[in-house]
DNA sequence: TATAATACCTACAAAATAAGTAGGAAATAC
DNA sequence: GTATTTCCTACTTATTTTGTAGGTATTATA
């Protein structure tokens, strides 16, 4: 699988930080968008950690995106979200590893695999993602 | 992640068969292709299954391709091989679950996505995974 | 200044999946 | 009848994913 409950949890809280325009207390997003409070505070934090969005402490504090909806793709949100996006531990986490690599047939397929599904998530962004109004 | 240990094993064998014109016992095969031979049964009973491979069983046995290798594509051995190849579980496993999937803004994408995937690996045979002779 | 609401942090636990093993029964060539 | 093979069932181990528990630090506001 490419994309895990924790990587559409994050785009979910995303999506509905996109949707308000001020400060937003997780407990809020969290029940809206039925994200399981405490992992959503594990998921927040990396979106923290990316820059994604910022928080404000203490009471009325919350998180607020950094940029506007259109300028993140699903790309680049599920990149800090998932292990791993690659197609096979060939081209992610093991690939340092494997002593065929110099010749491996297969491995230039699964490179153009990872091309062409990291291509495919960076032509969606997070307004592609909310329900339009009519 | 894609394709699993099992399915780069699974692609493996076949085309170690391919490259044999009798019959190859699996003793043989999991061995040249660094395979865990009880784990390479496991898989070849799914080929057996998915008819991709025929065997003879006895002294002398072993299994054969029933198809020329430009026959296989990735996308049908890794189908059979793969516990899903679906983006997601919205799109795989947990399809009928989700209560959210009428309305989903989300579900298009994922839908999209797996059929630019199931596409790319329709593009790739067999053929394509054994090293050229120059 | 106390209180309530929030972000933030570390560690742990549970569930699911992937990867691999063990031990044999059934078939077949020789 | 023996060696070699496929085939079958059940189990085990490792890894990853998905969460949970319990607190500390920060801040608005009554």
């Amino acid at each position: 699988m490419i994309v895990s409950t924790k990587g559409r949890y994050a785009l979910r809280i995303l999506t509905a930080l996109a949707r308000e325009n001020g400060c937003v207390p997780l407990r809020k997003l969290a029940a809206a968008e039925d994200v399981p409070f405490k992992y959503a505070e594990a998921i927040v934090s990396l979106l923290v950690k990316a820059d994604f969005v910022e928080s404000e402490r203490g009471k009325n504090g919350g998180y607020h995106l950094t940029r506007a909806p259109e300028e993140y793709t699903l790309a680049e949100v599920l990149r800090v979200t998932e292990t791993s996006l690659a197609a096979t531990d060939c081209t992610g986490r093991k690939e340092a590893e494997c002593p065929r690599a110099a010749t491996c047939p297969t491995l230039p397929v699964w490179k153009a695999l990872d091309k062409t599904v990291y291509d495919f998530l960076s032509g969606y962004t997070l307004v592609d993602l909310m329900p339009k109004e009519q």
